[in-house]
DNA sequence: TTACTTGCAAACGGTTTGCATCGAG
DNA sequence: CTCGATGCAAACCGTTTGCAAGTAA
C-alpha cells in the first residue's frame, strides 16, 4: 500500500540545473524566477520542466514552499525534512523560520483524541517586522 | 500624494450582502466559496463585485487574507471575537472547532520575543475522520 | 444629476496537462 | 531498447479589467 518506491528520479541536465540554482540561492524564488534564471545562465530548460521538477523536490521534502502575497508559489532549499512553520511581515514580506514544539504536541494531541488519522496541519504567522512597524 | 481620500463606499444591497456572509462565517473562505454561498441564498451577486468588495474591505483592514495552499486568497473577518482553529476532514468535509489555548500562548510569546506587531496567525489542521479512514 | 457600483465577458498570469520526442540507465 | 523526462503549446483556474447600464446620495 503505502509504497515507498522513492521515485527513480534519473539525473538528467535539467534536474540537475535546478537543483544547482535552488543551492546557490538561499531565499525563496519563483518557479518563473528559477526558470529566467537558467535560461540567462544557458541553461535551455522548459518552463513546465521546472515545475515539474520542483513539485517532485517538494514531494520529497526537499523544498519549502510559501505562496506570496500575489499568488505565485516561492520555493526555497530546505533544511532536511524537519517541519517548521513562517512567520511573516506583512509588510516587507521578510520571512523567519519558527519552530512550534508546542504546536506539535498540541496537534498530535488533538488528532489522536479526534480519531483523525494521516493528519498534517499548517500554521501561518504575519505581522509587522520591527523596522516596518516602526517605520 | 498620499491623498487620504477614503473612497466613499456607497452601500449597496451586494455591498451589504458581502459583509454579511462574511459576519456569519467564523473561519476563512475564498472569495470564489462566497459567492457560490451568497448565489446559494438567491442573492444576485457577480463574481467581480465579490472580489470588488472584498479589496475594499481589506484595504480598510476589515479583513485578514491568507493564501491556501492551492493559491486561493481566503478572507476572515478581521478581529473575530471568538478567535478558534479548524479541523477538517480531507475527504468528506467536515469540520469541527477547536480551540487552542497553548498554540495562542505560543503565538504570543514568539510575537512579543520576536519585535513583531499586529500579528495574527491561522491554523489549519486537515486530515481524515474517523468515518473515511474506515470506509 | 453625478459618479460610484455592478456584472458580464474577455483578458491576464501562474500552473498544469497532452503528447510527440529525447535520452538516462 | 525502455520507459521516464522533456518541452512546446494549449488548457485550466483564480483573479482583474473594460465598459455599458444601474443606482445610491
Amino acid at each position: 500500500m503505502t509504497s515507498e518506491t522513492p521515485a527513480p528520479q534519473r539525473m538528467t541536465r535539467q534536474r540537475k540545473a535546478v537543483e544547482e540554482a535552488l543551492s546557490k540561492n538561499k531565499g525563496f524564488c519563483s518557479a518563473q524566477d528559477l526558470h529566467a534564471t537558467l535560461r540567462a545562465q544557458g541553461n535551455r530548460v522548459g518552463l513546465a520542466t521546472v515545475y515539474s521538477q520542483l513539485r517532485v523536490m517538494v514531494d520529497a521534502g526537499m523544498l519549502d514552499v510559501i505562496r506570496s502575497d500575489a499568488g505565485e508559489a516561492m520555493y526555497r532549499r530546505c533544511g532536511a525534512g524537519d517541519h517548521h512553520h513562517h512567520l511573516r511581515c506583512r509588510s516587507c514580506g521578510n520571512v523567519e523560520e519558527l519552530h512550534a514544539p508546542a504546536v506539535e504536541t498540541w496537534a498530535s494531541e488533538v488528532v489522536s483524541s479526534s480519531g483523525y488519522r494521516d493528519v498534517s496541519h499548517s500554521l501561518e504567522i504575519t505581522g509587522l517586522c520591527p523596522a516596518c512597524a516602526s517605520g
